[in-house]
DNA sequence: CGGATCGAC
DNA sequence: CTATGTCGATCCG
């Protein structure tokens, strides 16, 4: 019997690679040949590579480690007692329920084809045919609607887009079109909300709950509004979800798609019975790894989830219990905030060629990525500690080897050397990748951003005196939990000790005189789960917001820091409900000042259309968010000339969200 | 901590 | 012939 679990059958094997040489982006709708007939020509044009090799490979292996899974949840499902568990669970899933913020109205906004599309606006003589943005040789970055029609998807090869469908025609990329056009709808987004966050160059997350009271609108005609103006200003269509948190709004945002928006009752009832039927892989953070994990156990859609509570209860660490149970309920955070610089954690370069064996043209490879990375770490001013080199061999499989140091790491010459050094140990090799990364950052602008910042304080309030506290309470999740810790790292006072202290850093202090409290009060409601449960809670994507609904960290209002900390001193002004509109109008020097975040671009006084990108020399007609922005698309997209996946909506439309700085750091070019 | 995986865009 | 690049999160040993 333990052999014969439905889903270890040889022929699920076949099915199973079949399925995965589609690629990721399959859940898509609107297809319009048999799904399954282009899954074969898909497979018969693989076959026999080296790519497809490998993906037997790892077809084979997640076969395996489901045997595995299995195996384990029969023992550990044997001796346990499962109402028990079930009753633990159902608890817990009353505590999350008590979490639940259906106050906030949250847009999903989503460029239909965005790459394409702005191709057919610059050639009209593409409308209506089939066509793919990249090349024959590279990988697609979007297919055209048409296109989709045959089968070819974003992320895939050209050679067998053009085997689905012998009439496609391949476009070649224009970076800087997609990125003055994304510069134009972010900032039609942001007139909404100026604090929507931006997931890539053509995607976004709003939260229009104070714009449609201030200006007497439904959710639906703001939404439709905002749609109408995008295509008005710039020709070019745009879906949305509207829901309670982002994570609905994002699947909301796939429903209507293209040019269409869908609207997701803000009922509690409406919404579990909308989570019922739907596929798990419509889930962010849910790809085709674990659809089969999933799938071996029984859930194939998110109300299975509950009658399998306790099996997920009993394997929480490899699945997750508590971000399934969200998931089941539709509760996700609400949270919508524009990243900030303070909150990357790594940046590195890397580059595929033809195969190589030869170590001097290896070393060469290796030279050429550290000089992108170096030049990359120079215009963004980081330094990192840790090195990691990542390479792929001939067969595709990816390894990677890192170091650690005392000092930051920022110049080719290190780079460079460290690689080598990395790489040594490996020999003999027959590469197509070389990659470097550097991680444990210390930002180098922080200074002059704190030399602004405290600048900007001065003039309006000469108070400020204060020390660092130095603390040692560090709560890394409760980082995560929205909170903006990071704030400190800006603090006056520190430019004292530049950085004498290489190894040495300053972070936790923060944390001192912190004090975690609900904001529930303000509107919120979630936070129920603060506590130290919230710390293990392992959710997959998006912990960190998942877990932010409505919750805070705040300062505890112990005399010594105010301050100086602008965020800390209007806890009426927090960020996660608070009212667009207000932030940004202000003038700089609103007392209260709290930009939350210290991204630069709030620290200087906002004058529109008078500041020239740095990289492509085009003056920006924008607000400062939208120059950053600008700038970074900019310096992401340089060199990369071919591949490098971007937009999609192709691809199943999960995610979205966040982890997505998205832009694509790709190195300025050659 | 280093390494592998997964997921997203 | 031909299958990206950048980044975050998590799990495991």
């Amino acid at each position: 019997m333990e052999y014969s679990t439905p889903l270890a059958e040889p022929s699920q094997d076949s099915a199973s690679l079949i399925k995965r040489l589609a690629g990721p982006s399959t859940t898509k709708a609107g297809l319009a040949k048999d799904q399954t007939e282009i899954n074969k020509v898909i497979a018969e044009a693989s076959k026999g590579s080296k790519f497809y090799e490998n993906e037997k490979r790892k077809d084979k292996d997640l076969t395996e480690r489901i045997a595995r899974i299995l195996k384990q949840r029969d023992e550990l499902t044997k001796g346990a007692n499962l109402p028990k568990i079930e009753r633990a669970v159902d608890e817990l899933l009353v505590e999350l329920e008590s979490t639940r913020d259906l106050t906030q109205i949250i847009v999903h906004v989503d460029m239909d084809a965005f790459y394409a599309n702005v191709e057919m606006l610059d050639n009209p003589d593409l409308a209506g045919k089939p066509f793919g943005v990249g090349s024959l040789g590279g990988v697609l970055t979007t297919a055209s609607y048409e296109a989709r029609k045959f089968g070819v998807r974003s992320g895939m090869p050209g050679f067998i887009a053009k085997k689905l469908c012998p009439e496609l025609i391949f476009v070649k990329m224009h970076f800087s079109r997609y990125s003055e056009m994304s510069d134009q709808v972010m900032s039609i987004f942001r007139q909404y909300d100026p604090n929507m966050l931006a997931a890539g160059c053509d995607e976004g997350y709003l939260n229009i709950t104070s714009y449609c009271e201030e200006h007497s609108l439904t959710a639906d005609d703001c939404v439709a509004k905002m749609r109408e103006q995008v295509h008005q200003e710039t020709n070019l269509t745009v879906s949305a979800g509207i829901a309670p948190n982002k994570m609905l709004a994002k699947i909301c945002s796939d429903k209507n798609k293209p040019n269409g928006q869908f609207h997701l009752p803000f009922d509690r009832k409406v919404i579990t019975a909308f989570m019922y039927d739907l596929s798990i892989r419509k889930i962010p953070g849910i790809g085709r790894v674990n659809e089969r994990l999933l799938d071996s156990i029984g859930i194939k859609t998110c109300g299975d989830i509950y009658a399998h509570r306790a099996t997920l209860s009993l394997m929480d660490k490899q699945f997750g219990l508590k971000f399934l149970l969200r998931t089941y309920l539709g509760i996700a955070s609400n949270n919508v905030e524009p990243y900030t610089r303070e909150e990357r954690k790594s940046i590195g370069a890397e580059r595929t060629f033809g195969t190589i064996t030869d170590k001097e043209k290896i070393l060469k490879k290796l030279d050429e990525v550290a000089v992108e990375l170096a030049s990359d770490m120079g215009d963004r001013g980081w330094a990192g500690r840790t090195i990691t080199l990542k390479y792929k061999l001939d067969n595709f499989q990816v390894f990677t080897r890192a170091k650690s140091f005392d000092r930051w790491v920022s110049k080719k010459e290190e780079l460079f050397n460290i690689g080598k050094e990395l790489l040594m140990h490996e020999w003999p090799l027959k590469l197509r990748l070389i990659g470097l990364r550097a991680t444990k950052l210390k930002d180098l602008k922080a200074d002059e951003g704190r030399g602004i910042k405290r600048f900007f304080e001065s003039a309006q309030t000469s108070t400020s005196p204060r020390k660092k506290p130095k603390l040692e309470i560090h709560h890394p999740d409760l980082d995560s939990g929205g909170a903006e810790p990071k704030e400190n790292q800006l603090d006056p006072d520190d430019d004292d000790f530049p950085e004498s202290m290489p190894g040495f850093e300053e972070h936790e202090f923060e944390e001192a005189g912190l004090d975690m409290d609900l904001v529930g009060g303000e509107v919120g409601v979630e936070s129920g789960l603060v506590d130290r449960e919230e710390l293990e809670v392992k959710d997959p994507p998006d912990s960190r917001t998942n877990t932010g609904q409505g919750m805070r960290v705040r300062p505890k209002s112990t005399s010594s820091m105010q301050t100086s900390t602008s965020s800390t001193t209007n806890p009426l002004e927090d960020k996660g409900k608070r009212k667009p509109h207000s932030t940004t109008s202000s003038s700089p020097t609103k007392p209260d000042a709290g930009p939350s975040k210290h991204r630069q671009a709030d620290e200087f006084p906002s004058k529109p259309g008078s500041m020239v990108c740095p990289i492509c020399g085009k003056a920006q007609d924008t607000d400062n968010v939208g120059f950053n922005a600008h700038v970074d698309f900019c310096l992401s997209r340089g060199a990369i000339l071919e591949a490098q996946v971007e937009s999609l909506d192709l691809r199943g439309k999960g995610g979205g969200k966040q982890s997505g700085h998205g832009k694509v750091a790709g190195k300025r070019k050659k």
